[in-house]
DNA sequence: AAGCAAGGGGTAAACGTTTACCCATTCTAA
DNA sequence: TTAGAATGGGTAAACGTTTACCCCTTGCTT
């Protein structure tokens, strides 16, 4: 059997007590008694039971993160953020997938809640339907959302300005004489495609640009951009710029036109927002809106922190601004 | 404070032990005992403690997971089928990220065993450089790697037939006509990058092809693929073909060539190896060889589970045959 | 020299479960 | 009818820690 800390103990001659006091560091022990323990418990090869110190001390040392879809790059790109952030204090990080679906999101939630992490980081699936999820965390299970938030539900947020991202793309499509401008994006039941939208047609109003241009709705994955090229391919007109609401859909877009000839940028401006690993691998590559992963990740880590230091305080949303990255895609440069 | 299974069973007005019994099931409850119990468990919002669970019982119905980079797509992908069988069986799954780092990989792996989890699923980060994590798994946590392995370590693994799957991208490319087939992979640290090495110089060997072409090593990422694919532009003169030791670089040995102006597959074919999400949506699609996901992660959840069942039985290494994926960056259809 | 504080060790309770063991009741079979 | 088995409930120990509490020793102060 793996050792305890009573073998740990007995091999020193001493208590328990002591032995568990040198191995955490807890309270001050004779020099002698701290090596001999030391000692004891490198031949004995001892490893703390961290399930019997979880139910002891009530705390685990570990964070819980819970994203809709790992196979989306965009997710674990924020995932090792937030896990070099963590590891500077010292904490260990599990990760569970959704798979987008609310259902599984629940169950990894109360898994990780169960098993008493002392904190929660969730990206939710959904604006609406993850709310059931959240608020069956226990209330002192201090929660920070990341990039996406259930609507109507109290917990700190921290993502990034998506409107304003939308923007930036769509005055920068404008300022090169796009007009007929559509939109491609999933549907909208995460908060994120929500912000994007709205952004979209803000933007467009602001600029005096018409609103009633192609606006279509599926999913964060290629395969939908390919479905929605495909389909502004066969309108009527074609659009003069797209934009896209990640930049999966616009790799997607691209691939479509692609196939049909149709060329990018000659022939259509195309965006996408994440600015994933390979946005700027796409062929043309891709102009698109850049998230500040550890700028995201370091706040998150803040604010959980603040959280678990004081639960009454307000919550918190922060947005942070995100930056455009001009590339072939609308005309700039390698 | 959240109600404890004490509370559950005053509240039933019978004994803790019956609550259990009635909440895991573990032994038959009068019909009357049992509804009642339920029905305070349910108005209490009783959750058990999964942290004191997995202390007595000692198992905690949880599999722990070790990727060596998540934001390398290949590895989400495995995760993925991973996860979904084990849902099937109601096991949770923890996934730890290594970031390439062997320290990292023992830290986390200590993170999971430490916390009991009834097995792990690893990916080792170097074939010889993660030995001392994975050596210093206690012995009863059963141990499955996927993908790579560790040299001279015994444990279960499951995996593609790197140097066969290999061996279809150079016989593919020779039926075509290449000769002077060059090779870009990564640094022949991890035994995958080793088995597709040899799998390339036996495959070169066996088609009577020279052996001396150019052969560079660097990471398994796109930027490096983009800096090999430099060298072999400026070379004195252009192979017929790039083997890539995965996708990442053939999707950045793709960029370089097009900024270039070389074309592919007109002027040099190319291939890549894991046929990730990307590979399909590069430009020109790339022909690659895919690694069969379901069955990797079915074979891994039944090898874990027979190494659960019975612990010393001999270890097994399956490895699974890939298939070729033909498409445009070798000639094929889109 | 006496009293008190400080330092440091041990004992045992506690965390929230599960389950071995015991016991009372009811049922079955001869 | 009665011995024995079967059924099902309760009591309490156990999982491996941490830590509140107690107590002894030492040293310092007056």
């Amino acid at each position: 059997m793996t050792p305890t800390i009573r073998d740990v103990a007995e091999r020193a001659g001493v208590s328990v007590a002591t032995a568990s006091r040198v191995l955490t560091g807890s309270r001050k022990v004779t020099p002698d008694l701290v090596t001999s323990v030391q000692e004891a418990a490198r031949t004995l090869g001892y490893r703390h039971n961290a399930v019997a110190r979880a139910l002891r001390r009530g705390r685990s040392n570990t964070i819980g993160m819970v994203v809709p879809e790992i196979g989306n790059p965009f997710f674990p790109a924020i995932v090792e953020a937030v896990e070099r952030r963590l590891q500077e204090s010292g904490r260990d990080l599990f990760l569970c997938d959704a798979q987008q679906d609310v259902g599984i999101e629940l169950s990894r939630v109360q898994a990780l809640a169960d098993r008493q992490v002392d904190g929660l980081i969730i990206i939710p699936v959904s604006a609406a339907a993850s709310r059931d999820a959240l608020e069956r965390i226990p209330h002192q299970t201090p929660v920070v959302q990341v990039d996406r938030f259930v609507e109507e539900y109290a917990a700190d947020w921290v993502g990034v300005d998506d409107e304003l991202g939308i923007g930036l793309a769509v005055e920068h499509l404008a300022s090169l004489g796009a007009r007929n401008i559509a939109f491609v994006n999933a549907k909208l039941d995460s908060s994120s495609a929500v912000q994007r939208y709205t952004g979209f047609k803000r933007a467009m109003a602001r600029l005096g640009l018409p609103d009633d241009t192609q606006q279509l709705f599926g999913t964060y994955r290629a395969e939908w951009g390919r479905a929605a090229a495909q389909e502004l391919a066969t309108g009527s007109v074609l659009p003069d710029a797209v934009v896209c609401g990640n930049d999966e859909i616009a790799v997607g877009v691209l691939r479509e036109f692609r196939r049909r000839q149709i060329r990018v940028p000659e022939d259509v401006l195309v965006t996408g927002f994440d600015d994933i690993r390979f946005a700027a691998l796409a062929d043309p590559p891709l102009t698109t809106v850049r998230q500040p992963h550890e700028q995201l990740a370091a706040e998150c880590i803040r604010l959980l922190d603040a959280r678990m230091a004081e639960q009454d305080t307000p919550v918190q949303r922060i947005a942070i601004a995100p930056s455009l990255v001009v590339r072939e895609s609308t005309g700039g440069q390698s």
